[in-house]
DNA sequence: GACATACCCGACTAAATTAATCGGGTAAAT
DNA sequence: ATTTACCCGATTAATTTAGTCGGGTATGTC
């Protein structure tokens, strides 16, 4: 779990579509200059949410993106983790060296605090944003 | 609310004063080669941890840094506070030029989520941590 | 007091990540 | 045909994270 402005970025843009996608598909022109982040950067983003299937694109003039979904069924957790890419856990991951045995106590402890986080993340969904 | 290696270095640090630091002070070169993170950067780390006063230093041989209070009362949301200090949420901070007011919106709404991981962190002890 | 330990501190560098730019595509509606 | 707006990769700039360096200063021990 990882949370920074980028994952900012990309669950305020999928708000925008939450909040302004009822009636039709909305462009990244749109959300670009509502939110003010830069157009390219949106593409960057709405590239890996679409894989992940969070949002749907229909291209050619009038087209843009909706959810691929309803807004109760979207959480926060899956939105940073598409834009956030995964890293892993440094060091010992899963196999490998932990010198003394305990360097992988850390680790463990570490990855269920994370997993904790991820957990609640995973209990707040987009219509709950927008109340 | 930031999360990243950062404050990840910060809890992992914090934890080893919590598993070792039972009878008398932990020196860095110690955290440094048990959890394999470079000297001078914890040097860094700690000195905003002691400026938030979580841990105590010891000077001289056989120094170090103890936690200054029980791990019970210790969480993780105020490590990661010290070491990440908190940039602004970006544009229209509290005052100033929301172009339509509704940038306004989002922000407030992103705003709320931070606070809610950040309620979340704040139950979550070093001692608990340890088990 | 000399000496070693280990905190303290600022400035500088390197690496990684985030953000933005650029230049080209392709699908589809009018 | 033309325009709109998604698509995509590569490159660059800015920021943040991580680490290095070179000096200090307090303090315990011999």
């Amino acid at each position: 779990m990882r949370l920074t402005t980028k994952g900012r970025y990309a669950v305020t843009a999928m708000l925008d579509l939450a909040l302004y996608g009822d009636r039709g598909p909305i462009s990244l022109a749109d959300i670009s200059s509502r939110q003010d982040i830069s157009l390219s950067y949106l593409e960057q983003l709405f590239a890996k949410l679409r894989r992940r299937e969070l949002v749907r694109s229909i291209r050619g003039p009038g087209g843009g993106y909706r959810l691929s979904r309803p807004g109760e069924e979207i959480f926060v957790a899956e939105i940073i983790d598409a834009v956030d890419e995964r890293v892993d856990a440094t060091g010992c991951s899963g196999q490998s060296d932990c010198q003394d045995g305990h360097t992988c106590l850390t680790h463990h402890l570490w990855s269920d605090l994370s997993e904790q986080i991820h957990h609640f993340l995973s209990d707040i969904s987009l219509a709950s944003l927008v109340q």
